[in-house]
This record gives C-alpha cells, sequence and structure tokens, in this order.
DNA sequence: CTTGACTCCGTACCATAGTACGGGCCTTAG
DNA sequence: CTAAGGCCCGTACTATGGTACGGAGTCAAG
C-alpha cells in the first residue's frame, strides 16, 4: 500500500496548486515521483517541505533558478556556498532600496514643491521632468 | 531640412537598440513620431532624455506601464492631478521598500545566524526556510 | 556594380512564473 | 446510471520587457 501524499495532497498540503506542482516537476524543482496505481503521483511526504521552502524563498527575493541551485546545495551541506548566495540577495535587496530611496528623494522634493507653488504658474513637478533628471546611479543590475 | 535624430541617433545617445525605441512607441511610451523623406522616423531631441528617463525609472524598480503613467504626467494640464499622482507613486515607493526591508531583514538574521554557527551541523539558512519562517507580509507585488 | 549602413515593416522568439484548457481515464457517491 | 471529482497528458495562453528575423527600399563609398 502507498500512503504517500498525490499531487493534490502535495499541493494542498503546500498551499500551490496541483499545475505549479507539475511546472516545478517540469523544472527540475520537484523531483519526478514514483508512480502507483494509475500512473498517479506519489510523493515523498518531504516535498510538501520542499515545496513550501520554494514559496519561502522566493518570496525572500530568489528566482526559481536560484532556489534550484540553492536545493542542489542541500545535497553537500557546505555553509559557505548558501551563506555566499544570501549576502549576493541581500547585496541586491540593499541596492534596490538605495535606489528606491534616491527616487523617493526626488519625488519626495518634487511633491513638496508643488505644493509651496500651488497651483500657478506652472508646475514645478512637469519642468523637473523636462529636465535632465540627473542619474540616481549605481541601479540595481542584474544579477 | 531636418535635422531631428533618426531612430538610430535616438538608440545610441539613449544606450538602447533601436528595436527597443521601436518597441516603447508601440507601448506608448515615446510619442509616434513625423515621419520624414523615406518614412524615417525623425525624434524630436528631448526623447533622448524621454528614453533614457525610462532607462532610470526601470532600474528603480518600476514597470513600464507605471513608467508610462508618470510620463503621463507631463502632459497633464492640472498640477494638482500631477501632484496627486506623484503622491501615489510616492507611496508605491515607500511601500516597496518596506517589503525590501522586511525582506533585508529576514535574509540579514540568516546570514548572521550562519556566521555564527560556522561551517558546523547543518546551514541554518536552509534550516530556517525548511520550517515555518512567518510571512514577510505585503510583498514587493503588483499594485 | 556591389557592398555596407541605415531605415522600414510585421511577426516570431527568448526567459520568467505560472495558469488554463481540452480530452481522456477511473472511482465513488447518489 | 450518471455525475462529480481526482488524476493523467500536452499544449496554449497570460503578462513583462524586450531581441531577433526576414524581406525590402535607398543611399554613399569603393
Amino acid at each position: 500500500m502507498n500512503q504517500d501524499p498525490t499531487i493534490g495532497q502535495v499541493a494542498k498540503a503546500a498551499g500551490v496548486g496541483v499545475e505549479t506542482v507539475r511546472f516545478y516537476e517540469r523544472k527540475g524543482l520537484v523531483a519526478r515521483p514514483a508512480r502507483a496505481e494509475r500512473g498517479f503521483r506519489r510523493y515523498p511526504p518531504e516535498t510538501v517541505s520542499r515545496v513550501r521552502f520554494i514559496r519561502r524563498a522566493k518570496k525572500l527575493g530568489f528566482t526559481l533558478r536560484e532556489i534550484a541551485e540553492l536545493l542542489d546545495l542541500r545535497a553537500d551541506p557546505s555553509c559557505d556556498e548558501v551563506r555566499a548566495r544570501a549576502e549576493g540577495k541581500l547585496a541586491d535587496i540593499t541596492g534596490k532600496i538605495a535606489s528606491l530611496e534616491r527616487m523617493r528623494a526626488v519625488l519626495e522634493e518634487l511633491v513638496g514643491r508643488c505644493r509651496t507653488f500651488g497651483t500657478g504658474t506652472e508646475c514645478p513637478i512637469l519642468a523637473a521632468m523636462e529636465w535632465e533628471t540627473e542619474d540616481p546611479g549605481g541601479g540595481v543590475e542584474k544579477s
């Protein structure tokens, strides 16, 4: 007898759709499971936490490809590699925040100026856009 | 005589490909320019800064749709409307920063824990993702 | 006269991360 | 008996942000 969860059970337990599990399987994020009875997938129970892991890692800003690598690293637990990747992601996020903060400063300045000017002659926001808005620089490049 | 830049000149000056300018035109981010001689596009020179603006905004994590709205502020006759939109964008940015900061906090905590553990038994990062890490909430998702 | 450069056009294609669809099979409940 | 529900499959479609392709026109230099 096979009590291992079917795809629907895994999906429900992990909080995703059945199609998503199949999708992850196609992408190699979840191993092709054994088939039972009518060709039904029977997953090892730890698949549920694997899928949850994927969801959580995604929320931390990892792409599926990065998560796949992360999961591969789990095979040999060289923590250094994992930490290095997490640190890389951290740098990514920090850079994004810095960029957004520069943008926020510019917009805040513009909105403030607009309020002091009132609905008079020319909108300072539009005027500023007309100009070459200075490049915030050090953007969020592809990793 | 028309000294206005052609698509190739705009693209080069803005640091993008010709196809990208055409793409932006299709998406309404760049106005359909006048045609000269052999149906060649002749852009008003400020198109260059417009395209550069698009690139910068994109680096800040704005989608093309959002950038289009941002650029529409220029065409808007009412300063109040412009300011309202700018304030909306400001709120967007602030929300994005908050999400990214939650992500950063989680990752920082993870990386820090990893360093104090050293390369010992099991990786705390993977372990943490294995457990029910509580949802950072309000992601960087669609606005 | 041919080659290269530049333009035109529409369409097809890439990755990312899924979601939906249509058809078929089997089991179980009413 | 029939309908509902779970599963199987492959393929197509969504959106985003481009990139590439094939064919054609036209101009200037070699």
